[in-house]
DNA sequence: CATGTACGTTACCGATCGGTCACATTGTTG
DNA sequence: CAACAATGTGACCGATCGGTAACGTACATG
């Protein structure tokens, strides 16, 4: 048996199979949605075969709910590190999440919200990825409100909820709106019109 | 030929195929989404088979794009519906339609916007629903900026697209949210103490 | 009765889907 | 060298996909 490898050490420098697989179903999935990305696809474009595949996921389910839970781990890094620089101060956490909401959608590989372009496409209910997804959201809804209970808000739960539709809209208004302004262009200055009226 | 008929004096009395067949898809394909519901599935709970299909339609993709087009034409009446009332005083207008959006999203068989929802499963730039999808999100764009700009607030298009992202984010918040009150149940609050915020 | 329209039925096409089989190859380790 | 784990290869499965061809039938109209 290797030596650095004992199932939890892995992950640094080969090129596992399974990792390339792995990055290359995410990328795709994202890019074009689940149901348009066949195992066969994924695994060519990986460089492979399907049956490597199957050596690696047990279906093509668990590989979809593991792709958004990749998603959600990376959107919560992403989400502390923006709001670290303003600890202490949660308003200018809330506005800085915000303005890297929109910077995020004006890049040019952004096709909105994993999650929720997984939840119109998943209707079976058994399917493995929908918890994830309700988690996901769940959790971001509940940071929200934290925030705006952390702010003082003189009604947190509406602040929160608030808050959260215009995240959930923001980056879902990225694949219905074919201009290229869509209407997140805005949502940094609604925010803060928005605290300054629900703060005291 | 029939007399009552000319081609658009239909649609009266007589149970078509053809509109058995649209009525039966606009359901599934809504329910389900359109990449779960194949052509075969549609006919089949219409009462009839695929050959009846393509003697009405020329293709699915064709159906969908029309699919979209009558969702869009729903909307517009329930929209021109909920703000009639409220005539000449477009305040009062926008906070009627975001307390229809909240009890609307509360009903049973509500599954989102048959828009976004499309949008997420369709990522071929030649399809033929996508100028749908698009006209129709900017139309909700261009009248909630109208509607801002008669309430004379002090930045219409901010508003504008405010009111924009609140309502795609409270009907999207649908699919991705498990609990059956979502944040959209805050919605009309939000929307009053926005305006109130943002006018004069 | 003859004609034409609307519709039902069956079988079929090539392509793709998710998933599995048996077998050959590689590279590392002991 | 022997052994083993990881990977590549190609054929194959049943099911479903969107779409078509050929034919039969019901019915209303002239």
């Amino acid at each position: 048996m290797p030596t650095a490898e004992s199932g939890r050490t892995a992950e640094t420098c080969k090129p596992r199979v399974r990792d390339r697989i792995f990055e290359t179903a995410c990328a795709l999935f994202y890019e074009q949605g689940i149901n348009n990305v066949g195992v066969d696809a994924i695994a060519a474009a990986a460089g492979t075969n399907k049956m490597s595949f199957y050596r690696s996921f047990a279906s093509k389910d668990e590989l979809v709910a593991e792709y958004l839970r990749e998603r959600e781990r990376t959107h919560w890094k992403w989400w502390d590190d923006v709001i670290a620089p303003c600890e202490d101060d949660p308003r200018r956490q809330v506005e800085a999440l915000f303005e890297g909401v929109v910077s995020r959608c004006r890049g040019a590989g952004s096709w909105g919200c994993a999650a929720a372009n997984a939840a119109a496409e998943i209707r079976d209910d058994s399917h493995p990825a929908l918890a994830v997804i309700h988690g996901h959201k769940a959790e971001i809804r509940r940071r929200f409100r934290a925030l705006a209970r952390a702010m003082k808000a003189r009604d947190p739960e509406v602040l929160g909820d608030a808050l959260t539709l215009l995240y959930e809209g923001a980056s879902s208004s990225k694949l219905t709106f074919a201009c290229k302004e869509g209407p997140y262009i805005n949502v940094a200055k609604t925010v803060r019109s928005l605290l300054d009226a629900q703060l005291a």
